[in-house]
This record gives structure tokens, sequence and C-alpha cells, in this order.
RNA sequence: GGAGAGUUGACCGAGCGGCCGAAGGUGACAGUCUUGAAAACUGUUGAGGCGUAACCCGCCUCCGCGGGUUCGAAUCCCGCACUCUCCGCCA
């Protein structure tokens, strides 16, 4: 939820941000005008209620026909109290309902633009040419069949599509990726978590997931709980309501957990292998921290994504997205791409967003400030996730269909500096 | 799944249908005293909103959440969530 005074002060920062987004602008003179009458009804409610209340006062000393004479009146108050309370609640609820369907002002400095409008920041390591050592491009389904690691058929068996097992090799990979994940970001100073994937409706919403991509996520209708696609929603949702104290620092949590995607609107995209799939593994960077400080933990976040993919001996681009591509909540999003050699494109490994105050503005999450309280900022970030075996798979392939694991990830896989197919 | 008890401010804990945003205590902060500290004493100490752009000030809302009864609800009634205890079931 942006700052609703801003939007009052500043109403064309806001319509410049819907613009970015390729958002409806019009949406911010329609919250200005519901809030206005908003305002004007709450004022005439608030009025004849203090009316009522020192009426009320007066009822309880009056004694006989004098008591009976207030009562009349204070009687009929009553209904008009009601009837304006009514008209106030509603205008506040269709002010608060506009408001929040407006995402996240982009920061200064986000492409405008969709999802193929990002700017490329950097460029790290450079692509294999496999050509030129004569080793045959598999891509990550054939490797990680060949090595016994992955089992898409039994998973479609069992689930459906985009459903897989992991097996030997394979499920310790992705152990080894998520402990070291997990180990980096303790060492960083992250607090260890392993959170809920069930959530209730009020957190999923104060999350920003049930906006535009609510068709993204599992409900379970006989429970009423959500299935989460990141671990990022626990890790916002467990401050929800509280005022924090962040004179220590912010906040940092590393969030290990399942994650759940629909992928209802990718019919036939990356359909082979798994790259896109319904269920996996990641361990998640969470932030709390003040709102002039958010900038610098989101560019900390990006570092520590960096020398993974690094120690990973992973080619990969840092993009910005571009503000239409961004989630409702995130005012920048920084991704790192890394190189995927079967079908010589690049694939999001990590992802970073700076959700300014906006989360922390629906969930109630605040801080002690010089006067009063302030919200404080959200920002997180991936550190590990179960997509990155595709890009180990692929780009430390070697001719005979092995894997070369690099050291960073030895120790979780007893050692072992080469992965070999199983025949 | 069944039965019961409970949910009040940073924390503990009172609370009669009518000056109750809420006694008392703890903690925190400030002051007095002290060389300093402790103790003692005194004072301050919740959040959100409207009037209003800001101050002062005034007013409104918030006693788990949502409804209802009433001229008036922390207090009475209903529903929901959560916590605890006992029983049952599963592991």
């Amino acid at each position: 939820m942006i700052d609703l005074a801003l939007l009052r002060s500043d109403p064309e920062r806001v319509r410049e941000s819907q613009r970015m987004r390729g958002d409806d602008e019009a949406v911010v003179d329609r919250v200005l005008a519901t809030d206005a009458r908003r305002r004007a009804a709450l004022t005439e409610f608030e009025q004849a209620r203090a009316e009522q209340k020192s009426l009320g006062r007066d009822v309880a000393q009056a004694q006989g026909d004098e008591k009976a004479a207030l009562l009349v009146r204070s009687k009929e108050l009553a209904q008009r109290v009601k009837a304006l309370q009514a008209d106030a609640d509603a205008a506040d609820a269709e002010a608060r309902e506009l408001l929040m369907s407006i995402g996240n002002l982009a920061e200064p400095g986000v492409p405008a633009g969709g999802a193929d409008d990002f700017a490329v920041l950097r460029t790290e390591g450079t692509p294999r040419d496999f050509a030129a050592e004569g080793v045959p491009v598999r891509d990550h389904l054939e490797l990680g069949e060949g090595l016994k690691a992955i089992d898409m058929e039994r998973g479609a068996k069992v689930s459906g599509a985009r459903f897989y097992y992991l097996t030997g090799v394979g499920a310790q990979l992705e152990l080894a990726i998520l402990n070291a994940a997990m180990g980096v970001a303790t060492a960083q100073g992250f607090l260890p978590m392993i959170t809920p994937t069930l959530v209730r409706p009020e957190t999923m919403r104060g999350t920003g997931f049930l906006g535009n991509h609510s068709d993204e996520v599992y409900y379970l209708e006989k429970d009423e709980l959500y299935l989460t696609g990141t671990s990022e929603v626990a890790l916002a949702g467990y401050h929800t309501d509280e005022i924090l104290d962040l004179s220590g620092g912010p906040l940092r949590y590393a969030g290990w957990s399942a994650c759940y995607r629909r992928e209802a609107g990718s019919a036939g995209r990356d359909t082979r292998g798994i790259i896109r799939v319904h269920q996996f593994h990641k361990v998640e960077m969470f932030s709390y921290v003040r709102s002039e400080d958010a900038a610098a933990e989101h560019e900390r976040f990006l570092a520590i994504q960096e020398s993974m993919l690094q120690a990973l001996e992973l080619p990969y681009r840092v993009i910005d997205t571009a503000a239409g591509d961004l989630g409702t909540s995130a005012a920048r999003k920084l991704d790192c791409e890394g190189w995927l050699p079967s079908q010589e494109r690049w694939m999001e490994l990590t992802s970073a967003s700076n959700c300014t105050t906006f989360q922390a503005r629906r969930l109630a999450i605040r801080e002690r400030g010089e006067d009063g309280t302030r919200a404080v900022a959200t920002v997180n970030g991936t550190i590990g996730t179960t997509r990155w075996i595709v890009a180990l798979l692929e780009n430390h392939q070697q001719a005979d269909g092995s894997v070369y694991v690099p050291p960073m990830l030895r120790p979780y896989l007893g050692g072992v500096e080469t992965l070999t197919p199983v025949l």
C-alpha cells in the first residue's frame, strides 16, 4: 500500500509510476475523490458521535421527566449516528480498496515498460564455447537423467505435469545448494528460519500476492489457507502488527521453505525438465530495514547473490527489471540471470526486490521514530533454489555427460569433484 | 472430534452497562537526593485517524477479530480466530 499522504501531496508522482508500470493512472484521481468523500463523511460522523456521547452523559445524570425527554432526543441521534457511521465506513472501505489497487511506486531509474524492457546492468563471466571445446551440448534433463538425478516421468505419474523427483545425486545436489546458501546467509548475519508454507488470507493479501498474480497461487478452500510461492510471505508476515526496534541495524532472516506455484499463465513455457515447476525449494533472504537504508540493503543482497553465483562458477548477467514487470510490492527488482547453454539464453536464478515501505504499510510493521512511529522498509532476495541445478548441470557438463562440481558444493556431496553418469 | 477456561496497554494485572483509553504494579525515560551508583521520592510513558499543510489544541476510533442488543458496551448476546486444560482419535 502506498502512502496516502504522499498521494495527496504529490499525485503526479503516483501517476508517473502508474504510467511506468503500464497501469491505470486515472485511479489516482479516483482515490483523491473517494478520499475527500471519506473525510467529509468521517467528520460528519465524528461530530454526531461527539454529540451523542455528551448527551449520553447527561442521560446518565438526569432524573424523571428530564431524563425521558433526553432519551427521546438521544434515540433520534442514535439513528443518525448509525447511518453516518455506515456512510463513513463505506467510504473508507472504498478508498482503501482503491489505494490497495495501486502498485508500489517504481524507484527513479527503473526502466519503464514491460517484461522485455529490462536494462542489462552488467554481465559477469563468459559462457563456455562448447563447439570450440568439442563438447556436444546436452540440456539439464538429459544430463540429469544420465546421472539418475531427475525423474520427470514418475513425477508426472504421481502428481502430474511440472512435478518431478530428485533422486540420488539430484537430491544431494539440491540439499547442497540450499545448505551452502543457508551457510552463506548465516555468515552474513541472517537468522536461519524454517517457515510455514500455508498462510492465512490476511498474510497473503498483506504481502501483495493476491493482486494481479492471484492465479499463480494455490488455495485450500476447506481450510482457507494459501500455499506460499516463497518464504518471503511467511517472513514478511512474521512481524505483522509489530513495532520493531531497528536501532541495532536491520532485522535479517534467511528462510528455507518449499515453494508452490500454479504456473497458470505459463502453459507451454519451459515444459521440459525442472526449469518451471509447481513445487521447489528456496532459501530466501529477507530484511526489515529503515526506509533510508533500503536501497543500500538491496545492493547488499545483490552482492551476496553475485558472490554465490561466482562461487558456483556460473556466468550471469544482472538486469534491472522494467516497471511493468515488477511485482505489486516491489519498487525495484534486480535479477541475476544465469546462462542456459541448451537454449542459448539467460534464465532467472536470483531476484532481489526492494519493497520500500509498501509491504510494511499493509502489514502494519513500524518502528519507533523521533516522534511517533513510521513504516519500515522490506527487502527480499533469493540465495539458493532448485532451479540452480539446471544451470549447474548445463554449464558444468563435460563431453562424456559427467558434471564438474564447484568446490563450494563439494563438502555437501561427499567431497566429489565430478558427478558421473550411471550406466 | 468432544468438554471447559481464557485473550485488557512494552510486560503483569484490576475492571460495576454511564468522564474507562482504562485502577494498581513492573519496566523504560526524566528530575530530586548522591562524589558516582543503588535505594527512596516526584513526574512522564500506547496506537490510528479527522479538524488542518504544520504547531498548539480539540474531537473520533481502538480492551483478540467481526456482528448484534442498548439512549449508552472493555462490561450483555451471537459467530470466528488463537492460547491453555481434560477426554477421544491418529502418530
